[in-house]
DNA sequence: TGTTAGCACTCTACCTCATTGAGTGCTAAT
DNA sequence: ATTAGCACTCAATGAGGTAGAGTGCTAACA
């Protein structure tokens, strides 16, 4: 049986309703709210037949209805209305983001910020793979006798250090030398394009003092850790709690620890990362992790050019609005580009 | 009235218990657990005085005791012994320090991360302000034409950088020189005592640019504020969620309400933080924070040598187990020298 | 004088039972 | 096709009743 049309109408009202109050929803409720012109019996008989082909559900017999998975899917996909950010809530983005950025992961980290205080849910980011990052400059400073620096930025405005040491003997212009060789060999390489051969090329050119090198290689692969190394940010764990799917403690317990797995939630969300600027909604079973059953999760990876910032996730209960994260996560992308140019710098990466 | 000799061992036998059990200890249960070879008649007596007294209280005429913040305080003063960590909490400790640290403030991290685990209570982690810190290098670095990386090293091994844009007209030869003068004007400085004279001084010596040396002076000015801003770290909230303190969801909520305030709390570790190296307890309405009158502070500051650490605090229920986190911090403190030695390279601060 | 057995008393935690009200499904009338 | 009407179901609420833990007090005891 396909949905016509009322039973559509009936259906996005149900949702629009549970989404609100997060009660289950009765039939005189929805006569009586939405003037469809009908009665409650008429709407209890459409009901049933939505129940039967699984759209909703009852938690008991003598209860409204809630939707199931399958309901928000539909409602997702066809029925949900586009709705907009507040003039409150655009500012409260713009400002959100009116920092001063010293790190591109940084700017991750404010979205997420942002993210969670408007849609009011949980929100999580995660750092992109950066294997195909160019570097840009490898630099290797003397700080003091037997103490050196190192290091290594790439196309993408990533500055990362290495505190090494070295002989005592070394001298500064040695250290010019090494770094003109570094400098000379990686600039230009994706870090994924650092292999051995170009390490052994390095080593023959510097040879004679293995002592000296080795550290500084260890800085460099140092640095190179630190820029590939995915991170995750969690912001507005809190703002859950809000809401009645979590009046249980045991709920929140298991929400919070599943929170707290990280690399789960880093693996997750780099999972979801589409490249074409998509928006993924996972609904309810539809995680691939069993404790998150209960939550739905939307997903986006943002880029600028090509120049991946992060992907980013908003989770809540089913019953979230999903339009309005939508809209939020929408709105966000748009004011992006302005940063990260700010942070470039014009031009920095579109030569 | 003076606490007699057979009083202070009942109030100890009740806190300790009440401490295991979180339930109120009854008369029959200390006349049994604890052989002191009196009834519980005699017991309840002794309980009644020491309720007067206010080492003790009943949540409700037909139950046991349990321990008022005076009676807590009394036994941390006091009463109680001092206890040992196991073989496998010191290897637990040892082993989470055991990651390689680029940053002293990730130090400061790892052993929070480490106080939560064995403590199973919340951790918290100020950074210290670093004022007092020395400025040990700066480096300007050009990175490509139109950019460069400001570097600012300091004596405890802390690295900040920043990324400028600069004329393209500047040629590196220009960059070194004001490398050179920056150097020699603020070596040697703390962050405190560079103020607008030794500015202006530098300004006369770069005078002709204004243009070139105010990205570069903001760059400065940018690292040594990320080096003295105070960072907070946060471990193990949901620790908390496995005693029955925090069975109810307001209280859970209020807690992490309280937790999610970091400028509060690196306030109030700053403000407890002792130069001596002292440990101290804040026991229930002790914290001035009134969310926090349920719960027992315990707050130390490390520091090796003239490197401060920072701040660490572990929160639990008024009913912690003092003992046990008053060893693991003592504990930590016996393992941090090393890794702080490890990271700056030995006599680095001690020359 | 300190200790203890005994007992009446108090109060929470828990169980059971009845009531209420929201909501349903079905049937028969329109 | 729609709807009024009605019997039915079930969670939520609240009232009583009971059990058990623990107390304070008293009187007897060493």
């Amino acid at each position: 049986m396909l949905l016509d049309d009322r039973k559509k109408r009936i259906l996005q009202s149900i949702i629009d309703d549970y989404i609100n109050t997060a009660e289950p929803v009765g039939s005189r409720t929805v006569a009586r709210k939405h003037e469809f012109g009908l009665s409650s019996a008429t709407i209890r008989n459409e009901m049933a037949d939505l129940e039967e082909m699984g759209y909703i559900k009852q938690p008991h017999t003598s209860a409204g209805r809630i939707p199931s998975d399958q309901g928000y899917r539909f409602y997702v996909d066809q029925l949900m209305k586009t709705s907009q950010l507040t003039v409150e809530e655009m500012l409260s983005i713009k400002s959100a983001l009116d920092v001063k950025i010293n790190e591109l992961n940084q700017l991750l980290r404010q979205i997420s910020v942002a993210m969670s205080k408007i849609t009011r849910y949980t929100s999580m980011a995660a750092t992109p793979e950066r294997k195909n990052s160019v570097i840009k400059n490898i630099q290797v400073v003397p700080v003091e006798r037997g103490r050196a620096l190192v290091i290594v930025i790439t196309n993408s405005g990533i500055v990362k250090n290495s505190l090494i040491t070295i002989p005592e003997t070394v001298t500064p212009e040695y250290l010019i030398f090494v770094n003109n060789v570094l400098n000379e060999k990686l600039v230009g390489l994706t870090i994924e394009q650092i292999n051995m051969p170009v390490i052994s090329e390095i080593e023959v050119l510097i040879s004679p003092s293995q002592e000296v090198l080795m550290p500084i290689l260890n800085g460099v692969t140092d640095c190179i850790n630190q820029i590939d190394s995915s991170e995750v940010y969690l912001e507005g764990t809190i703002n859950m709690l809000n809401y009645p799917e979590f009046s249980d403690v045991d709920k929140v317990k298991d929400f919070l620890c599943l929170m707290d797995k990280k690399e789960l939630l880093g693996r997750m969300l780099n999972e979801l990362s589409q490249n074409n600027g998509s928006v993924t909604i996972k609904i309810g079973e539809e995680n691939k992790i069993e404790k998150m059953k209960d939550c739905s999760l939307v997903t986006t990876t943002y880029r600028v050019g090509n120049i991946a910032i992060g992907t980013i996730g908003v989770i809540g209960p089913t019953r979230m609005d999903y339009s309005k994260v939508l809209a939020a996560i929408n709105f966000m992308k748009s004011k992006i580009v302005d940063e990260v140019e700010k942070f470039l710098g014009k031009n920095l990466d579109h030569p």
